[in-house]
DNA sequence: TTGTATGCGTTATCAG
DNA sequence: CTGATAACGCATACAA
């Protein structure tokens, strides 16, 4: 690999001129860049960024923790297309991006932080994670720069998909549609769940509606058929829901999937995904959701994340709310 | 951040003889080895990364080529679960992830390969790229520990999910069960893609049939309206097929989603999937389709990878074909 | 406008 | 068994 050396020595110039000419350093003048730069290309120059880390204390590279989890790893389409636009546009503004670990090095087991301190990590985008631990903690409040999804600690930026917005779009349409007896069943609990269980509730209630406390079911995101355990007794209740949210686009699509022409017929039911997966477009009949703005989530957290790091003056906390859209689809029906 | 100094310091020894104690050297005693530990647990010593690549040009840290293209990035499941299985088994041997990129580093762009030796990188992991991109090329034949996923470079390491087998596998089910005109809607033409038809094409002559030309169509991966289109005229023929396998699951969920009860009674068309997805096992009826052993081909790959790099003495490039399974489900019925 | 010298944290060589 | 010293490639304070 050809380094500075090389090029001050092909060049004539010393080290410190070479260098500065690739910095665009306003002390060397125009035509000494052009020579240096020109022979830099030539012998195919590129910094190593290990020896410019250790210099500079700046590795142009920020941590992506991603743990699989509650089924939710990079599997979960939502996920993993906030880390495609995530990668994206660290990409473009010139950062790489490397999974977080806790992994032995040389014998000593360490910590998330101890890991990003080690690495020289500029920043840590936490795209999933058990919140609550502890090593988690201590990383978020570690003082790096972190942004995390989803999630809100004190002193770091969070991009929140907005959930209540989410579940107040599913309500309005399905009240717009006729439907009074509305069911939710959620996801386990998290902070995510408690906010859509909260807009689902708001938004009832703001339509001077008060669903019985039954209507409201417990199940696993990505886990089907503790979904459809959960909706068999809320179906069999004197009472029954005319449409049900579902926590999720996969048991909102396996319940379609399950659905016989003939359940249909003696027990029409509405129902609603949510995310906004691309296999709901494609289905007919189109599957009534919300669509997560996974992209725009991805890229604003990684654009807070370097704004931060590359201005620490102007950082400020602060929670992003990014909004999705309604799906209509074809799965909630007039009544 | 603590440093060998700072240990240095604290115990008295050396520079030289904390680093000594902290790899391992054999001629350090074990009771200054100890001593040496403790300390360094004490001050949460972890080593510098960048500066031990500096010295030792060794990152213990792996690329990863990832690039979206033809509707295949990390939203694929079969390509996520790769690169999950992949994180798994470099964290366990000591090894972090960096994605790939060609980003312009203080003005000068550069390429996969002198991304790769700017960051040090021990070794590349290609998964999903443009395998005939000269930058792509390059890197593959560059020297570099490489490793790639469903593709054969010269020289490289390659791993292959068994796409013959997988067809046969297909074709044996659908032939069991009374199928003798089986149609085969491929996805864009991929080295993947031939082998597929190659794999269907086999079986139907192992069996001595010679299927019609006409029942081989062409659509895209992962864009069902592509396949949907391509499966018409296909069933407009004189003799249409009885089985038709489709590119992968996605179209056969969305095929199995548009179906109506109508439809299934007027034309009763048996159908398989391919890849495995989650989403297959969980609807009613499950889908039929190949399940590709996405997990082990990422274990494989990381492993093949690291054992070259850590004794280059004994890596002779090989092609290791990872076989799936069938799932037989309900889609493909006997006739 | 350019060059010299130093140090970032680590490992490796060689001498004690 | 231990330590002094150099070197990895780069950026920068300071000197010329």
């Amino acid at each position: 690999m050809a380094k500075i050396s090389d090029i001050a020595k092909r060049t004539g110039y010393s080290n410190a001129t070479v260098s500065k000419a690739l910095n665009g350093s306003p002390e060397i003048p125009e035509s000494t860049v052009a020579t240096v730069k020109k022979v830099a290309r030539e012998l195919g120059y590129v910094p190593s960024s290990f020896a410019r880390t250790l210099k500079m204390r700046r590795s142009f590279n920020l941590g992506v923790l991603f743990v699989d989890q509650t089924n939710a790893g990079l599997r979960h389409e939502y996920f993993s297309s906030i880390l495609e636009a995530a990668k994206v546009e660290a990409e473009k503004r010139g950062y790489d991006l490397t999974f977080m670990s806790h992994t032995n090095y040389g014998g000593l087991k360490m910590s998330y932080l101890q890991h990003a301190k080690s690495r020289g990590m500029d920043g840590i985008l936490i795209v999933s994670a058990n919140f609550l631990d502890p090593a988690v903690e201590e990383l978020a409040q570690s003082g790096l720069p972190v942004v995390t999804i989803d999630y809100v600690y004190n002193g770091c930026t969070a991009i929140m998909s907005d959930n209540e917005n989410g579940m107040n779009s599913l309500f309005e349409a399905a009240y717009a549609l006729g439907h009074r007896k509305i069911a939710f069943i959620h996801g386990e609990e998290t902070d995510v769940t408690k906010r859509r269980i909260a807009g689902f509730l708001q938004a009832a209630k703001a339509h001077g509606l008060s669903l019985p406390s039954a209507y409201l079911g417990e199940a696993y995101y990505h886990r089907p058929e503790t979904v459809m355990a959960a909706l068999e007794p809320i179906l069999r209740l004197p009472d029954p829901p005319t449409c049900v949210f579902f926590p999720d686009d996969i048991s909102a699509i396996t319940f379609l999937a399950r659905q016989t022409q003939e359940a249909k017929r003696i027990h029409p039911l509405s129902f609603a995904g949510y995310d906004g997966i691309d296999l709901t477009k494609m289905i007919h009949p189109m599957l009534s959701t919300y669509v997560q703005n996974s992209e725009e989530i991805g890229t604003i957290a990684i654009d807070k994340l370097i704004n931060r790091i590359e201005d620490p003056r102007l950082f400020v906390p602060e929670v992003v709310k990014v909004k999705g859209h309604l799906q209509s689809g074809d799965t909630i029906q007039k009544r």
